[in-house]
DNA sequence: CAATTTTTTGGGAATGTTCCCAAAATTTAG
DNA sequence: CTAAATTTTGGGAACATTCCCAAAAAATTG
């Protein structure tokens, strides 16, 4: 008995039938006697049979199965993304397999590796943030199974993409801080390899630029996104002999920290200095002062993408044209910067 | 060439040769001609050939995938655990697919169906707080699919389990609250169908009667852990006749939703109520008056539960007896509850 | 150089399922 | 009651792989 499942040939030979009308009992089929299909049915629930996925996946080549890969998941971001793409594709039918690399470029080929040899029928990638070369992504691409980037993606794949309008939220979040007077507002970006880290930096100089403010360098850092270098960072900033009166961070995480630093050295907010995030994390409104942020639609990113991913499974007879969908942000402002 | 993947038998083909010996090749077998192997290995990455996973597992009838199913994982409490079990797991070559039932009874058996149609080798499970019937985890043990459960156990079943001394920790939580001259504690408990919850409860009680207080039914109060309910007890709580001075809450949003209430009174913490949850949320530290809270180690959570399930999953061949890991927790006092 | 040993290769079964086609059983019509 | 039509059932291929056993090829020995 041992490690042995129940198979519809055990269900067959029980029943002195052949596999064929057990198999057609149990999917449904029509062209099954009404006694033989309860008998079927009743012995199947008694001997605890369930399906075998592997044999069906194996004969039809296709696994009903999406990879969702992602940095990470341990802040808000990524499982509320995951649970929107998950809602839409269980209703069509479909499951979820979620890796997540740990920010780890090995990691995430393995990881493709992985899902490519158990043939998901998908893909929703957010790459890492030390991926260059997304060859292992290309595999897909070239294998024909629909590939879908969000939140980080890959300008370079002429696949679908879901982003937020990051340019546009950091303009606007910047714009903001020099609307309550602020004049010399740094920025703590992060790592060149993101595209929505380029353009959050866009953002940022192009409303400076618009409002005739001097750019100046020492203000921007890049960094790699772990809070302790963001310390390390924002100590370095309010240690310069001009110490800037606003900051706009790359993500609330690093905003948090960047009033931990602040209030520690018993400055003010927003008077001596105001900050702006970016993403609405969950924190930022329990921190005092509350956090001024760019929301986005987060769960929606996750919906947006999986439906790009669906429409792309379910129209495959035709050449398909790969789309771009980029939503809104909006900013929330709370005690980090609102004027008193 | 739509939909089709390369399989051995086209590298077989290609170089006139046997998918036997083309097989051999790939898996590393020794006892194929270097030159025969080298051309395998050169067209296969050429070829951009991938093994089929699902063949393989058909075959070989283990599929080196483990379930995760988890209630939630918007809170850090699970992710965390997520990758603890996943570190452990993948050192042993096995690959994770998670489940979230979003704590639906329905999704869990769902999942559940799903996870033994694609044949999973073994399971970890939390279970939704809506579970009481456990018919569809006691289909694995009986197929002899090893489950692990972890930090939501089910006391019925003799598998293995991984929890942390809920009833030590709440016991010395409120023997905190108790020695900073606290003596009319209020519990915002868990609903009763979570054994956390039961010995989190029995651990209040205990504490209270360790130290000859009266136990007030009105000052306990369970509740199915959404936020928006939490609010309306904890005004409840304040508006008794008698409000209490301190407030033992079963985790930490629920606290931190005490927190916010308590502050828009108005009232001073610790001096007119002291609060404490349990979990050791991020937030926690961040909120102001930071939160005192029971931590519990929460990697090691899932490290624990994926080792059981390795043990299990190695010694099949022998009867198994099933092991219980309650791993300690510690408190972490903070401002809510800190005497000034 | 034949005989033996060793290395390398090929053929086929097995895994659990679906689906097509043919065969058998049942129902309907004349 | 037979013939035709319909319903129900059975047999076998196919999916991609591994592994066992036998066959072929190469290497070694006397």
């Amino acid at each position: 008995m041992k490690g042995h499942q129940t198979t519809i040939i055990d269900i067959a030979n029980a029943l002195n039938l052949s596999k064929s009308t057990v198999s057609r009992a149990l999917t449904g089929h029509p062209n099954v006697k009404t006694k033989t299909r309860e008998q079927v049915l009743a012995l199947a629930a008694q001997m605890d049979y369930q399906r075998n996925q592997l044999a069906i996946s194996l004969l039809t080549s296709q696994t009903k199965t999406i990879g969702i890969m992602v940095p990470e998941f341990l802040s808000f971001f990524f499982p509320k993304v995951i649970i929107g793409a998950q809602e839409v594709l269980a209703k069509a039918g479909y499951n979820v397999v979620i890796c997540h690399s740990n920010e780890s470029y090995e990691t995430e080929m393995a990881n493709a590796r992985g899902l490519l040899a158990s043939r998901v029928d998908g893909l929703l990638v957010s790459h890492t943030k030390e991926t260059r070369n997304f060859d292992h992504f290309r595999i897909f691409e070239r294998k024909g199974i629909p590939v879908v980037f969000f939140n980080r993606i890959c300008e370079d794949m002429a696949v679908s993409k879901v982003t937020v309008d990051d340019y546009q939220g950091a303009f606007r979040a910047v714009e903001h801080l020099i609307e309550t007077g602020k004049r010399w507002i740094a920025h703590l970006a992060g790592p060149d390899s993101l595209q929505n880290s380029r353009n959050r930096l866009n953002g940022y100089l192009d409303a400076l630029k618009k409002h005739d403010l001097a750019v100046d360098s020492s203000l921007i850092i890049s960094y790699d996104l772990t809070l302790d270098k963001a310390n390390i960072y924002v100590n370095h900033l309010l240690n310069l002999p001009q110490p800037p009166d606003a900051l706009f961070a790359i993500n609330d995480p690093t905003a948090i920290e960047a009033l931990k630093v602040i209030k520690a050295r018993g400055l003010r907010m927003p008077d001596d200095i105001a900050v702006v995030g970016f993403s609405d994390d969950p924190i930022s409104a329990l921190v005092e002062p509350g956090l001024t942020t760019v929301a986005q639609p987060v769960t929606e990113i996750g919906e947006q993408a999986a439906r790009l991913l669906l429409s792309q499974l379910q129209n495959d007879d035709d050449r398909f044209e790969p789309e771009t969908v980029v939503l809104p942000t909006y900013l929330i402002i709370r005690g980090s910067s609102r004027p008193s």
